[in-house]
RNA sequence: CGGGGCGUAGUAUACCGGUAGUACGUCUGCUUUGGGAGCAGUUAGACCGAGUUCGAUUCUCGGCGCCCCGACCA
């Protein structure tokens, strides 16, 4: 994409009322647009991260096996009531509205309610088990206080998942490989060194629940770490009893900040009993749904690589989330030469697949590289009249500063590797 | 929801009980051209309402909005 026609411009401020850094620079490159505290909207460059983030959790999800859907934003009280969650004293973050023809209706802020219900319609045998089901939705949640800029809003994207399994066995065996496609997202987005299965406060089924945490300075969590064992325990369950179950000290244990990325629970029955959903088992006995909910922030973790590997100079986002490979950064100042390098060398990385991000604004140099910076594409590619006379362009490495000269031929060796 | 802070051009800031200045940005011209350039010109502003006052952007009250700490976070 040529540069001169995104319509985003970068600012050298961030408005002061932001503080969260991933917000900060998120609106100063132009990704992102405040609507108003805790919702955000997704501009060109930001959706095309967002988009990148939930094609990579998307073929995790689709490999183990799980059906992509959509749910609706609009919910029903009635549904809702059901499970003793409609009242604002049980669940506070509800946004509701009236209905012009009368009765009330709830915005979603999760889907486990409908989408049980739902499957009502489906699953009438043990032969319709197990099945599970993701969609990735804008939640809808009237947070008293939203802050950390994208990390904690009123309006956000998620991912998330239901399981309907037979029972406890074939619960777990998904639980498990769901644990497994989680740790291959974060490692397919760059934080895979640092984001630990942490063993968390348990829901009413189970003794722990599991979180996914990633370490982080800005982090509003603390748990605590033993990386060869690969053991996490958030501190609201440090204890003698959790730290002997997990067979581990105190010792062996480091504190890190850490913020949480995704999260899976175990519902066992009892969500099924209340909205009755049941499958016949072989001797036609009605059997409740062992249900599990898998849930991944997708702009909380958009938010989270900003904080955890911008620098000083801007975002640096993983190669597999950046919204383009490769920036190109012209410097033709009317030269004619250079200006067609450029187009030319524009054509050729596009028509090899790479995603280019085109600079071609007629503008100085030192703008052009802060922006660069700032924007945090993974390679930057430098023509101008030096590297015309040099017969080779100029690469700079976003995250590593690392400059090398390549000639066309072993740039796109490079890129298509 | 408890506590605290803040609302001045697109952005960041300054001053002031007598209608607002600077920087960046925008636009124009000339010069400049590998790290946010120089000169000249241009554009654009007091959140809303009430009160006090001869006069309010400034003081008081209310509303709205925003931020921070805490609580909450299925």
């Amino acid at each position: 994409m040529r540069q001169s026609q995104l319509f985003t411009k970068t600012r050298r401020e961030a408005p002061k009322d932001e503080v969260a850094k991933n917000a900060q620079l998120l609106l100063r490159a132009g990704y992102i647009h405040k609507e108003m505290a805790g919702v955000y909207a997704y501009l060109p460059l930001g959706l095309r991260v967002v988009e990148k983030i939930k094609t990579i959790v998307r073929e995790e999800m689709d490999k183990i096996g799980c059906q992509e859907i959509i749910m609706t934003s609009l919910q029903r009280k009635e549904l809702w009531e059901k499970t003793s969650r409609w009242s604002d004293e049980v669940v506070d973050v509800w946004f509701k509205s009236a209905l012009k023809a009368g009765g009330e209706v709830g915005f979603g802020w999760s889907h486990e309610e409908p989408i049980a219900e739902m499957m009502k319609n489906y699953i009438a045998s043990y032969k319709d088990l197990p099945i599970v089901v993701y969609q990735f939705q804008t939640k809808l949640r009237n947070e008293l206080r939203a802050k950390s800029g994208i990390m904690r809003g009123k309006e956000f994207v998620m991912k998330d998942a239901y399981s309907f399994s037979l029972g406890e066995a074939d619960h777990t065996k998904f639980y498990n490989e769901s644990i497994d496609a989680y740790l291959r997202v974060f490692e397919r987005v760059g934080i895979g060194e640092d984001t630990f299965v942490t063993f968390a406060s348990g829901g009413a089924f189970t003794q722990f629940s599991h979180e996914f945490q990633t370490v982080v300075d800005t982090g509003e969590d603390t748990i605590y770490i033993n990386r060869e064992k690969k053991i996490a325990i958030n501190e609201e369950v440090l204890n003698d009893e959790t730290l002997k179950s997990l067979n581990v000290t105190r010792a062996e244990l480091t504190e890190v900040k850490t913020a949480e990325v995704g999260n899976i629970f175990n519902f066992g029955t009892q969500k099924s009993e209340d909205l009755g959903l049941y499958y016949k088992n072989e001797k036609g006995e009605e059997v409740p749904v062992w249900m599990g909910s898998y849930g991944i922030g997708i702009t909380r973790l958009m938010g989270l690589l900003v904080e955890k590997f911008a620098d000083e100079k801007g975002i640096v986002w993983p190669e597999s989330v950046a919204p383009f490979r490769v920036h190109l950064v012209e410097l033709s100042q009317d030269n004619e030469d250079v200006a067609n390098e450029a187009k030319e060398l524009y054509q050729e990385l596009t028509s090899a697949g790479v995603e280019v991000l085109w600079d071609d604004r007629d503008a100085r140099a030192g703008e052009k590289f802060a922006d660069s910076d700032l924007l945090g594409l993974p390679l930057r590619v430098v023509v101008s009249e030096k590297t015309l006379a040099a017969g080779k362009f100029e690469c700079v490495d976003r995250k590593s500063g690392h400059v090398s000269h390549k000639s066309l031929q072993e740039l796109i060796g490079h890129l298509t590797a």
